[in-house]
DNA sequence: CTTCCTTAGTGTACAAAACACACTATCAGG
DNA sequence: CCTGATAGTGTGTTTTGTACACTAAGGAAG
């Protein structure tokens, strides 16, 4: 069966960039290409759009297939279509990039791909097609985002310490924060909500467990409240 | 000439809010459909992505083609692709946003399209597909970028008083700012070069001339500056 | 030439937010 | 019960934001 068009068309893909958090180090999910071009090379995972399928759907529906991963926070980036970034023909691709909770997600299946592993960002191996270009500018945006959206708790546990969150910041925006101020200034926003938890296995007192609270979040920003670290 | 795909894949285009800034009034540029669907009603300018075209060599092309307007600042905004947003087909579409100085493009050719004309924005007519939602979000995109990007001179003259400039951010932020303040802090920040000019034909004490010094803000930002109004 | 009208251009006091900074409390483990 | 490690807390200083009103300049009209 094939598909007939009065004008060519470019072919569309979507790709998508996953960030995860691990034991206080941000991480980049890469699948290793079992099909070519670029076989056997690492990529971010992606793949075709198909038709009557939006672009959210198929991001999301080969981000499952690819890695296994549901559910999670996902986003548009930029859509890049440079005649020559695949070698067989114009691929336009929709790039997107994603957060997830490496604690929810420790195990990565991978169906279309010949495996799916975490790179630490300064430790990447050579990548496919213009990967490495897409997976800097989901990054910078990351960093930006960060600061003015609450988007860090998606990298956390949903309960978590105020020190994870700071390393968090940290850790992401390359500077370090004082934690006097840092938590005064997120306590006050009053998007965190106290749980009665504490932290376990610690070899030290252990801190309180937080949850984002998205309701009031939520409210506040009805309220023209604007988030920012 | 015919062309033919092993899998069946959707349209691809490229569509263009135009801002324009006429005599304090945000406008957007809309063109009056020549063909099929949709004929004769108000859409924003776009068309079809060829293969070997980048995306925003795709966006110039067209905006050329259907409004006559060339260098002029033109950023992706975001690509959607519901499948029944275009009756015909499964039609993905990159939307971008242009910003223009009106008063250098008075005259709007339109080779494509039956007619280009200027609406305000609280004056809108019923438009074609779903441009109205991608109308609205290139608006916020605008009202959210104007803050933290000097992107506001690509809609003034290349020299401008301060009045102007103020009422362009009053305008499309939708809120009075206060005249001390307002230069203040714009002229401290160090982006405005003042030139030897002041305004002509006005019936009132004349105001200087300033011009954005693309130059030196280029030079700050390499130094951690960060604009913000 | 004088007056009127309209906008240009300027500074200060107060409030709020950001920032720098150091000690006591708690808990697990040995 | 001592050690080591992190939790948790407040204050003073600096910087930034905000509110606010008058004089200067120049064209228009008489």
């Amino acid at each position: 069966m094939t598909y007939t068009y009065q004008y060519a068309r470019p072919a569309l893909t979507v790709d998508c960039v996953v960030f995860g958090l691990d034991d206080q180090d941000l991480k980049v999910l890469l699948i290793q290409r079992k099909l070519k071009p670029f076989r056997g090379q690492w990529a971010i995972p992606g793949g075709f759009v198909n038709v009557g399928e939006s672009i959210d759907d198929a991001a999301r529906r080969e981000l499952q297939e690819e890695t296994g991963l549901e559910n999670v926070f996902l986003e548009q980036l930029c859509t890049v279509g440079d005649p020559g970034r695949d070698p067989r023909e114009h691929v336009v691709t929709v790039a997107h990039y994603a957060l997830v909770r490496l604690s929810d997600h420790r195990v990565c299946a991978a169906t279309d791909a010949a495996q799916a592993l975490w790179f630490s960002l300064d430790d990447l191996p050579k990548l496919a097609f213009d990967h490495d270009a897409i997976l800097k500018m989901a990054h910078e945006r990351l960093q930006n985002k960060l600061r003015y959206q609450p988007i860090g708790f998606e990298l956390l546990p949903k309960r978590f310490t105020l020190r994870q969150l700071q390393e968090l910041y940290e850790l992401v925006l390359d500077r370090e924060l004082d934690k006097r101020n840092f938590r005064k200034k997120i306590l006050k926003m009053g998007v965190l909500a106290e749980t009665d938890e504490i932290e376990s296995d610690v070899a030290h007192r252990a801190a309180r467990l937080y949850r984002f609270d998205k309701r009031n979040y939520l409210r506040l920003t009805k309220q023209g409240f604007h988030f920012e670290i």
